[in-house]
DNA sequence: AATGAATGAGAATTCATTCAT
DNA sequence: AATGAATGAATTCTCATTCAT
C-alpha cells in the first residue's frame, strides 16, 4: 500500500493539492467535530441545492453552529467547495489504494466491474461531490476544487494503469484515465436519474463503455501530441 | 427528412417539449428580432459566465433591449435557459436530420466520427450549450431545461439507431443513445479543456470510446430491465 | 466672475476634480430629486454619528428611498462621501467668487472677518462637511473624499491671494493658503464645541488668529523648500 | 514640578479625568506589564488604520494575548481608546512640566519654538493620539477620549499661561489655550501630510501662527462672555 | 487569571422582478 | 409595446463581546 501511495502521489495529476483553505485548524476534538459537521451539512447542502444557491448561514444552521463559527474556520464560501474536495480527494487515495491492493490480479473485466461499483459507492455516499465536479464547468468560483477533485479521480486511475499497463506512456495514461473518469462519472450520473429499474441495466453499460474503450484503444498506436 | 422529422418525434425521450416558457409570443417581425437578439445575447452570456452569476439586466442591456422587454418575453430568467434550450433541440433536430440524409450508408465508424465531429461543431457554435447541460445537474432552476436539451442530444442519436437498427428494442435503443450522448458530452467537454494541441487526440479517443462501446454491445443480450 | 472662476481654477489644488463617482446621471427630474435627497440625508446622518458609523440602509430609509435606489446612483458608501464632497466644492467655490466679487477692494481685517463668517455659514449649513474633513486622517476611505473638499477651501483661499497678493510665489500661497484653510477649519470646529453664549468670543480669535498670522508672515522672506 | 503639577491640576479643563475605564487595576507586575502592551499594540493598531477599523481580536493578538484578557482590562474597544488618551494626558502632563521647568525665563518666541517642537515629538512618538484627536469630531465612540485627550494639550498651555501671565482671566487663558493648542493640532497635521522636503517649512508656519496670534491678542481688551 | 472558541446582530451590496410612465 | 427607475428580500461576511474550560 505504502508503494501505491506512492505511484498515486507520483502520478501526473497530484500537484499542488497542498495549501489547505482552511483558516484555522481545530486543536480540540469538540473544534475538529464541529468542522466535520459543517463540512458533512455543505455535502447534503451543495448536493440538494446546488452550491450557487446553497446558502452559508442555511450551513451553518442546519449544522447547529453559528455561522461566526462556520467563518472561523473557512475563510469564505468557495473554501467550503475546496475544503470538502479535499476530503474527497483523501478518500478516493483510500479507495484506490484498496481496491488496488486487494484486486491485484484479476482479469481487466473483473477489475472494471469493481472499480465501477467503487465509483458508484463513492458517489452514492458522497451525493455533495456531483455538484462540485459539475459546476466546475459552470461556476468560476468551483473550477478550483471541482477541478482537485477530478484530478482526483484521474489519479486514481493513473495509479492503476502505472501497476497494471507500466508500458503505456505518462502522456497517454494520462489522457486514457482522464477518458475513463469522465465515462465514469457522466454515466454514473446517469444511472442516477434512470428509475431504480434500469439503474442494474445501466451500470452494466457503464462496465462495456469502458470495456469497449480499452479494447478499441488496446492496439492503437499510443497517443502522440503535437 | 421529413419522416426522419416523424421518426426524430416518435422516439420516447421527445415528450412534453410542448409548453412554451415564453409569455408572449411576438407578432410582428421587429418584436420577434428582440427576442431573438435577446436569447443570442443571452448564449453569449450564459457561456461566459454561466447561468447563476448572468443578470437578466445585464443580458437586456447588451441585447440592447430594456429589461422591461426582456420580461416580457420571458417571465423569469429561467424561462430564458428553457427557451435557449428549445432553440438549441429545433437545431439538434436539423443536425441530425442532416447527417443521416447526408450519409445513408456509410460505415458505422464513419458515421461516429461524422457525428462526433457534427457534435463538436455544434458545441463550439452554441457554447450556451454548456452550462445548460452541465447546470441541470448542478442547479434546480436549469434541470428542467437541461434535461429537455439532453433529450434532444439522445432523440437525435435514437433516430439514427432507429434507422440503421431498427432490430434494437425502443428501451435498449433509448439507454444506448443516452449513453453515447453522454459520452461525446463530457468528453467533447474534455477536449474543449486541454491543451489545443491535443484537442485532435482527445476527439480521437471519443471516436474509440464510442465505437468500442457499440462494439461491446454489439452482441451482447439486449437489455432488459427487471 | 467669470474671471475669478479662471484663477480659481487655475490654482495648483484643483486637479482633476472631474471624474463623477455617480454610478448613474438622472436625467428626469424626480430621479434628480431623489438623488438630491439622498445626499441630504447622507449629510445629516454622517453629521449625526459620522461615515463609518452610518449605514447605508439608514440613510436610503431616512431619504425615504430603497436601498437599491441608493445603489442606482452610488457604486458604493464611499462614493457617497465622494458626491458629498464635489457637492461641497461646488459651493465653496461659489463662495469664494462671491466673496471675492463683492468685497473687492476692503482691508484685510474686513476681509478676513467676511471671510470666517462665509465659511461659519458654511459650515453650520453644512455639517455633513466636518466628518469628511477630519475623517479623512481618519478613514483610508475618505481619504479621497475629504482631501478633495479641503483642498476646495484651500483653493478658494489661493484664489483671493492670488487676486491680492500677485506677488506671492505660487508655491508660498498654497502653504499660506493650506495653513489659513486648517486654521479656520479647526478653530471653527472649536466655536462649535463651546457654549453658545462663547462663540462670538471664538470666532473673534479666529480672525485674531489668521490676521496676526498674516501679519507675521507679510514681511517674513518668502517660502523657499529644498 | 509639583508646584507646576498642581497648577496643571487647578486647571479648569482637567475636570473629571477620574472614572478610571479599567475594568481591573492589576496588582502583578505580570498583568501590568500584559496591560501596557495591549495599550502599546492599541496604539500602534489605531495609528496604521484607524479606531473604526482596528479589530479588538487584531489589538489582542499583536499584543500577544487572548482577546479574553484584553475584555478582562477593558469593558469595551471604547474604553482601550479612553485609557489611550488617559496615558497620553498623563505624559502631556510631564511634557508641559519639563518644558516650563527648562525654560523658565526665554523670549515668547524660543518659548513658542520649543513648545512646537515638544509636540511635534510627541506626535511622532505618540502616533495613536492623531486618529484620537480628530476622531473625537467624527466618531461617537471617539469623544469623549478625544476631547479628554484635546483638554490636556489645552491644560499644559494653560498651565504655561499660568505661569508668564498670571495677569490674563482664567476663562480668556483657556480660550487662549484651546485656539492655540487647535492651531498646533492641525497645523501639525498639515506637517505630516506634506512632502518631507517642506516640513521645516510648515514647522516655521506654525510658529508664525502662534506668535502671530500672540501678537494679535497681546493687547486686545480681555475676552468677556455675554 | 487566562484563554480562545463561539456567538449572532448587523453591514454592505446584488439582482430578479415589478410597474408607472 | 417599450422603457428603465424603483424595489427590497436575500446574501456574504465581519467583529465586538461572552463564557465555558
Amino acid at each position: 500500500m505504502q508503494f501505491l501511495r506512492r505511484v498515486f502521489q507520483q502520478c501526473q495529476t497530484v500537484k499542488e493539492m497542498t495549501a489547505s483553505p482552511l483558516r484555522r485548524r481545530p486543536r480540540q476534538a469538540r473544534a475538529q467535530e464541529r468542522l466535520e459537521r459543517i463540512l458533512d451539512t455543505a455535502e447534503q447542502v451543495f448536493a440538494e441545492v446546488g452550491y450557487e444557491a446553497a446558502t452559508t448561514n442555511a450551513i451553518a444552521q442546519q449544522a447547529e453552529t453559528s455561522i461566526g463559527s462556520l467563518y472561523e474556520f473557512f475563510p469564505n464560501k468557495e473554501a467550503l467547495a475546496q475544503a470538502l474536495a479535499d476530503r474527497y480527494v483523501e478518500r478516493i487515495g483510500d479507495l484506490y489504494n484498496k481496491h488496488l491492493v486487494d484486486e491485484p490480479a484479476t482479469s481487466p473485466e473483473a477489475l472494471v466491474t469493481h472499480i465501477i461499483a467503487a465509483l458508484d459507492g463513492f458517489y452514492r455516499e458522497h451525493p455533495g461531490a456531483v455538484p462540485l465536479l459539475n459546476g466546475r464547468l459552470t461556476s468560476p468560483q468551483l473550477a478550483s476544487a471541482g477541478e482537485r477533485l477530478q484530478e482526483g479521480f484521474v489519479a486514481g486511475i493513473e495509479s492503476i494503469f502505472a501497476v497494471r499497463r507500466p508500458d503505456i506512456a505518462p502522456a497517454t495514461r494520462l489522457l486514457r484515465s482522464r477518458v475513463i473518469a469522465d465515462i465514469s462519472r457522466s454515466l454514473l450520473g446517469l444511472a442516477d436519474r434512470v428509475p431504480l429499474s434500469q439503474r442494474r441495466g445501466v451500470i452494466r453499460e457503464i462496465e462495456f463503455a469502458i470495456i469497449g474503450y480499452l479494447a478499441a484503444t488496446a492496439d492503437s498506436p499510443p497517443f502522440t501530441s503535437t
